[in-house]
Order: structure tokens, then sequence, then C-alpha cells
DNA sequence: ATTGTTGGATTGTTGAACGATTCTACGATA
DNA sequence: TATCGTAGAATCGTTCAACAATCCAACAAT
């Protein structure tokens, strides 16, 4: 924890303008922020203490991290996904982490446990009938999958992907009882890993996608 | 092409910032602006005739799609991709590119064609000498394997990926000659799509990775 | 009900300013 | 000679104030 690599993280202090930006993006995540709300930028600026183009810079980041949209002389919104928006995030999820998940036994073990521990975890949690942590559980166990691909790069995107998920989650107003639905699934995944059957846990994986994009879209669309 | 929605791309023109940043992504990926070259805001600035706040807001875009890195109180730079990049992009490309593949069966046959026609095209040139073009054909070739895909987040991220590659070509002085190199292959993986034999072109597609990356990557550990 | 019109509010962009940080060159010291 | 330290220049980070361009909401006219 102490390397010498871990410190140069902390000597390159974030900008402000990066500042901003985490905790404009952890606002939206947490849903303090509602999708759709414009954010005005002498309101949030003048709250935050930050100049305006400080602030615009922010936004920038953001906007690219598709958590606001920007539009021109309008201003920017928070990102309110729609059922198509839905659609090409599940077809993204789908080649990543269905990509991601053959490589399972192409792998060391590290990288095959943190896909295996967070639903250990949330199971164990399950168990006693303690739901608080589900959610990041959930997540994490996604995260795990494209870590077998061992590509930052690629991390990140999905990250970006997820973030935009929990946003879709939240105009469709089902942000606590989602994930809780989809542990099953999760867990069969992992048994089929570990009986070896790769393949059959891929195919399991592709039909939690359909679900979940199923379930999705269609409360996107009622709305 | 002439429906109301295309319109509206128009109308909705670029900021000032989008346009610096589409202009110096060009000169960046054209090579008039060598990787490790420092830009600086006033300098940059002062040519284009615009503010450094809105240069600096070009720059966080441009940081975001990894054409620049930003190193704080020290400016932005051209990236310089080194040989670990190489391993992450070429990782994060086979999970996408060979996922996506995968989908061949499953899609309409127009986006089959946006994998055909490159391929079509380069071999047409080819015959006739002609080798200007190669270097697009082979990109549009892999634009439409992740096109199969359906995502246009996907196919973003990819482009993205291709840029950054694109940069790491010309860091190992390999711009031209590198994609010619390639046009059996792509030439085999199309031959084997045509046959139905979709796990094949997906096997030779890895291959196509292991060896371009390997050619890349030593390229650029010797630099 | 639809279509101008008109202020008022907000964004887009600029230019200047100043503290903070980095770089460069030049000596000082061993 | 090589290393170290330091002053000064250059550049970045951020703020502020200003104004034009654009959008919006309310009202008037048809």
């Amino acid at each position: 924890m102490s390397t010498l690599a871990q410190n140069k993280a902390d000597l390159e202090r974030a900008s402000t303008a990066q500042k901003v930006a985490d905790m404009l993006r952890e606002r939206v995540l947490l849903g303090e922020l509602e999708p759709g709300l414009r954010l005005s930028e002498e309101a949030i600026g003048g709250a935050l203490g930050v100049s305006r183009n400080t602030l615009r810079e922010a936004f920038r980041l953001l906007t690219r991290d598709r958590i606001l949209v920007h539009e021109h002389s309008r201003g920017v919104f928070v990102r309110r996904p729609t059922a198509d928006d839905v659609r090409d995030l599940y077809a993204a999820r789908r080649v990543i982490e269905c990509g991601a998940l053959r490589l399972w036994n192409a792998v060391g073990d590290a990288q095959r446990e943190a896909v295996r521990a967070p639903v250990r975890q949330a199971v164990a949690r399950a168990e006693k009938n303690d739901f608080s942590k589900t959610g990041s559980a959930n997540i994490q166990f996604h995260r795990g999958i494209v870590g077998l691909a061992g590509s930052a790069r690629l991390s990140d995107e999905s990250d970006r992907l997820l973030a935009e998920l929990m946003l879709a989650f939240r105009v469709a107003h089902e942000v606590e009882a989602f994930h809780q639905t989809y542990l099953p699934w999760n867990r069969k995944i992992v048994e089929l890993l570990n009986d070896g059957t790769v393949e059959q846990a891929v195919q399991q994986l592709d039909e939690y996608f359909d679900a979940a994009e199923q379930d999705l879209a269609s409360r996107l669309l009622a709305d």
C-alpha cells in the first residue's frame, strides 16, 4: 500500500475542476441530483465557490462520461437515459462481459477471486437478511468479470456504462430492489465457472442481460 | 439522408472548444503534432485565435479521449503510448471485436456488408498495386466488426482505442507499411465468415491481434 | 389557438490579472 | 568535475468582469 507508485497518486493532486467533477458525479449517482435536472452554472458555481470557467471544465468531464448532457446555449442537464439508451448499454455490456468471461481459464486466480468474492459476500449477507450492500456487491461482481480482460481501458469504459445504467435505474424508480433480484443468477454463474463449464456460464450471463434489459426497458417505456 | 433528425445535427453546431478539439485531434492523428510534444496554451491559443479558457476546455476533451495527457502544472502533451499501453489496448480490442464478431449470424445483412466491403475494396485496389487507402480500409474493417454489436457507445470507445493505436504506430514509425501486412488476414476472416464458420473466424481474428500486438510492442520496446 | 414581439436570464467566449508551480541557468560548495 | 541550491523567467491554475449570442417566458396581435 505504501509503494512509490501509490504515493505518486497523492502528489498528483486533482485539479479543482477534477474535484468538482468528482463531487458532482457522486451527487448525481447518489440521486441527490435527479436525471433531467438542469445544472445552472451560476447556482452550482456559487454554491461550490468555484468560478464559471472551472465549473465548465468540470461539466465537460462529466459530459464525456455521459453523466451529464450538454445542449448548446441551453446548459447542462443530468442525463436521463431512454429505453434506446438502455438497449445500447446492454448491447455493449453483453459484448464486453461475455467476452471477458470467456477468458476465465486464461487468467490468474486473483482475478477469478475478484469475481467470486462479491457473490460470496452477497450470499452471506442475504442469509442474514442483510440486503444493505447487495447493490454494490452486484456491481463488484460485474467489475470483476470485466477485470478478467486485464485492460484498464476496458474497465474504465465498463464503469462508465455501469454509472449510466445507475441513472437508468433511477429514472425507472428501481434503485434498491433491482440488484437483489439477480443474486441467484450471479450465484449460478459462479457455480458454472467453478465447475469448469465456462461456455455455460457465458450463456447464463447472456440470459441475465436479456432479463435485466427487458425489465429495465419496460419500466422506462411505462414512464 | 434528409430526415429531420439528420438536420438536427447540423443545427447543433459545435462550440468553439469542440471545433478546436476536432482540429487538434486531426492534426495529431495526421502526425503533424508528434507524440510527446507539449502543447503550450499560449502558443496554440494564439495561433488559433481562441482564449486560454476555451482552449483548456478543448484540451480536457482530448485528454478524456486519450489523445492528450495532462500533467498538473506542466501542461498537456500529445500522448506517447508505451508497450504497456499497447498491451492494454489489444486486450480491450480482443474482447470487443471477438465478442462482436460472434454476433455475425444474429445481425442483418447491412451490418455484415460493412465488414465485407472494406476488405473487398482493399483487395481490388491491391490487385492494381494501389495501396493508397489500405490503412483506412483496414480501420473500416474493424469498425464494421464492432458495428455488429449495434452499440453506439461500444463503437465510440472502439474509435478511441483505434485512434490511440494510431499514435502507437506513429511512435513505432510504422504508419504506412503496417496495415498492408494484415490484409491477407482480413481476407481470410471474411472467407471464414462467408463459409458460416464463425468460431473459426473469431479464432483467426484473435491470432491477428496476437501478431499485431507482438509486432507493435516489439517495435515500441526497441525505441 | 397560433403566431410575433420583447425583455430578462443564461450561456459562450474573451481578456486581464495574480498566486502557484515548474523549468532553466548560473553559481556555490565539496 | 559533479552535485546542490537558488533566483528569475516562463507557464499553468484559477478567478473575475465584461459583452455578445442565444434561449425562454410572458404578453400582445392576428
